[in-house]
DNA sequence: GCCAACGTTGGC
DNA sequence: GCCAACGTTGGC
């Protein structure tokens, strides 16, 4: 288990809606179409790695300060945490794929300088987040109960900082450029789908930012 | 089951 | 602190 509260994730009121099913991917026929330029074999992709957002800077909601950037993760016992306060379906879903000992990219969002700080690993595979039966909770949710309990977490250790920290408007540079090219970051969550506070990464993905921490800055 | 109104995210 | 993008809600 992991100490600390605190995190990130999209807080919301909700409601059940797309994906209080299961899988969130293609699923019970509601969707169907526009989301699938996968396969027409239903199977997910297998995504292997992640980005997790969370805000460094101090910022009370609800009269408590949501605030936990990496350093914060770091000062956890054994640098573990659970990733408490996802109210996002979406989010929630890509949670519960992950695997422990995957690797995801520790973001720092809503802040002074938005950009990849470090690199956290899953220790604990998805599990029921107590958060939404606390009253006394920033992301406390009336409408879950616990028969039938809406949110996940999951547990991260801190693992590395990345080299260099890896801004947002680095990525984006990337991004642009590889649009046209089809480069690795033409297609990445962090752009298709901005307000994810989970997303996924292929390895390619992963491995492109990666390799930038041992480049200039663009 | 559509869609307008509403609320949140998060970059700038 | 503004506001665009977009997920969610709820009336119909």
């Amino acid at each position: 288990m992991a100490p600390k509260k605190r995190s990130r994730g999209n807080a919301r009121s909700n409601k059940q809606n797309l994906s209080e099913v299961e899988d969130g991917e293609g699923g019970s026929g509601k969707k169907s179409e526009s989301q699938n330029s996968r396969s027409s074999s239903l199977e997910k992709p297998a995504y292997t790695n992640w980005l997790m957002k969370s805000e460094p800077e101090s910022r009370v909601e609800n009269g408590v300060d949501v605030k936990f950037g990496i350093e914060d993760l770091k000062a956890c016992p054994n640098q573990t945490s659970c990733w408490d306060g996802v109210r996002n379906y979406q989010a929630r879903n890509f949670m519960r794929d992950m695997k422990v000992g995957q690797q995801a990219f520790f973001y720092h969002s809503n802040c002074k300088e938005p950009g990849i700080a470090g690199i956290i690993k899953i220790v604990k595979e998805a599990y029921v987040d107590h958060t939404q039966f606390d009253k006394k909770d920033v992301h406390y949710d009336p409408s879950s109960k616990p028969e039938n309990p809406k949110w996940s977490m999951v547990d991260v250790q801190f693992e590395r900082m990345t080299r260099r920290f890896i801004p947002l408007t680095e990525l984006k540079k990337y991004h642009l450029k590889h649009k046209g090219s089809g480069g690795a970051l033409s297609n990445t969550a962090l752009f298709t789908r901005a307000r994810l506070s989970v997303q996924p990464l292929t390895a390619e993905e992963f491995d492109f930012v990666l390799s930038l921490e041992d480049t200039d800055p663009l």
